[in-house]
DNA sequence: CTTGAACCTATAGTTGCTGTAGCTCCTATC
DNA sequence: GATAGGAGCTACAGCAACTATAGGTTCAAG
């Protein structure tokens, strides 16, 4: 039996997040003390194992929500788990050529600035010049 | 005079993000119609594109509020907007290693899955396996 | 003068936690 | 058995940066 203290050091989570997860439902209600403190049993360090290696790799709650589902039912069909995952790399491939392409625009600003006041900065003058980016809705943005 | 709905479709930004933006501050109280209706004039359009284009460039609101205070004092230095852009770029490069390192550890976890039940998958199963993970608190997630 | 699109305020919800206040409990030590 | 203090408890507020909703008012075209 372990305390909620214990689960959060030895998965390097804080203990607010565990509650928290019971209280979304990731992780089940568990026993209590008779004066009402928590205490887990290995399956549950487990589990919160698997959400914070799953958190690691970026999948969203509810994706692991479905990730659990599956492991919890070991009869099911493997191809959920893996079109999840093959999502989530979608979406770590979408978000690195976005970041890419950030970070070519800001180097480009920061090359072009030679000093002086801010009358001069050419890292204004490029965040003030919305040439092309007024009315054309761009996403970007994170 | 621009209405709030105008400023809207031309900078690519929601109507309540711009009442949000006058909240924070980011954005100047405008004037009023007599039946209390925002009127914006050309220079409040191109502060918001100016909090757009930043923002497209990932720069959280503190910065572009810093980056807006040297663009309404252009006598000042503007070595200042240039290490907020310096500060942006690493950022940003950091969160593009991070996620190079995430679709790594998915491709690996999809490549090596060959279907089957829940059981045998070996996406489940990697998420499962916190043995490199346990205790030792990584960081990563997002 | 009427219609209806666009505006208004205020508030709650999103994601995934984190922090705080003000308690109570558990256990080790004396 | 008493006590100290670290750990636990609940409940709620806050973060970033919006977005959505409800329920009402205003503006401009026909």
């Amino acid at each position: 039996m372990h305390t909620i203290g214990t689960l959060a050091r030895r998965t390097g989570t804080k203990v607010q997040t565990i509650r928290y997860y019971e209280q979304i439902g990731l992780m089940p209600e568990p026993g209590r003390t008779e004066g009402g403190q928590r205490r887990y049993g290995d399956v549950d360090l487990d589990r919160l194992a698997f959400i914070r290696h799953s958190r690691q790799l970026g999948f969203p709650l509810e994706a692991i929500r479905e990730l659990l589902d599956l492991s919890d039912h070991p009869a099911r069909d493997c191809g959920a788990a893996d079109s999840i995952a093959r999502r989530q790399l979608r979406e770590v491939e979408t978000r690195i050529a976005r970041l890419q392409a950030l970070r070519s625009e800001l180097e480009r600003m920061i090359g072009e600035c030679r000093g002086g006041t801010a009358s001069e900065c050419r890292v204004l003058e490029v965040l003030r010049d919305h040439s092309e980016c007024l009315a054309d809705d761009h996403d970007a943005i994170d």
